[in-house]
DNA sequence: CCATCTTTGTGCACGCGTTCACAAAGACAT
DNA sequence: ATGTCTTTGTGAACGCGTGCACAAAGATGG
């Protein structure tokens, strides 16, 4: 029986070996004194705490190039979300194969959710279509959304919203950038705050 | 001189205000007593201390579907991110334009790199070539890699990388979604833990 | 010029999460 | 069985960030 200790996984993962244990244990007393962690019982409780042993029907809607990403996107399969349709406003796109499934309009939006029973929304449109998609989306079903368009949206309770902003990340990354680059020369004018993104 | 105070700025965040006025006071005191904070001012300091004002010309290697859709966004070029060259190694795709940009071979990526000073580069290539694309952006001389590629990427010090992995804002909502529906029904066996992404 | 009012900037206290440190539990050898 | 050794699970201490509360600063009006 292959097993880990909190302390090798504690290094691996560049954590305190204690906190690590104390996390664990939220899950339930999963280790055994003297031994570690049943490696395989482990990966098990964790994916099922997570809702990776589920299956998420989710709606990709606006398959522009972040859409067929998206669609595309390896990483949804194997943390259980299945793709139920790829959907567009643009007629033209109908039909067209993206990741191995058909572009549909959006206006089967409401039937396919209700069909396949679809909590989790994608959308991936310009701005100004976001907002509408939405509503559309909340009234079919659908309570939670991933964002990726511009724009704020707004839903009611009950619903939730995670935006991605794209450029985020890469701003982080020019952060620390101009503070590499800071450390020589001294600030134009003074203050160099100890604030900072992770 | 139209300004604000810490007050609706927090409101309006939904943060506490005095946490809101010590953050401030770490880029300086650019408050007025008894008035606010002049919004101009305020706009133009957080945006110089955050890099915006900057100029971060970026490369994007791997014009796929998501490289496509990262060149077109709009959010880049207005935080300061400029588009210096997009790459690809398929020579199929060299020339054609996206985002009105040409896209052009892998090779040319030192010159390029060199040539604008390029400090920031993206990845937005497959698993298997993110490794190799790494290693010629640092020896051409990048020093922050935003990564999107599903691939943990090795660098040596002083070199930045950050990992954008689609699918995990999507496995925050599932985790959530479980929550909403797990509130009727109980666990199948023990324990629910306190535990739960932000 | 003084009084009053508003809002900043910040010292201090509180609370929460992280870390330390150790008792309890189990494995394994003798 | 008994002892030793390893590693978990957790009570308690610590440290840090958040929020409270107020003095200081400046605006504004009489």
């Amino acid at each position: 029986m292959p097993t880990v200790s909190s302390e090798e996984l504690a290094a691996a993962a560049g954590v305190n070996s204690a906190k690590l244990r104390k996390d664990f244990s939220y899950l339930g007393s999963y280790g055994t004194r003297g031994v570690g962690y049943d490696v395989e019982y482990l990966v098990y409780q964790i994916s099922r705490e997570l809702g990776l042993t589920q299956d998420w029907p989710v709606v990709i809607v606006g398959i522009g190039n972040l859409g067929a990403a998206l669609a595309n996107y390896g990483g949804f399969a194997s943390r259980g979300f299945r793709v139920a349709a790829l959907l567009d406003a643009d007629t033209a796109l109908a039909g067209r194969l993206v990741a191995g499934l058909p572009v549909r309009h959006i206006d089967e939006l409401e039937t396919i959710v209700a069909d396949n029973q679809v909590s989790i929304g994608v959308i991936a449109t310009p701005a100004g279509a976001a907002q509408e998609v939405t509503d559309r989306l909340v009234a079919a079903g659908v309570t939670s959304i991933l964002n990726f368009a511009p724009t704020v949206l707004s839903v009611p309770d009950g619903v939730d919203v995670r935006k991605v902003d794209l450029s985020i990340e890469l701003q982080i990354l020019a952060f620390h950038e101009q503070r590499k680059a800071g450390d020589d020369r001294p600030e134009p004018d003074g203050d160099v705050p100890a604030v900072m993104p992770a």
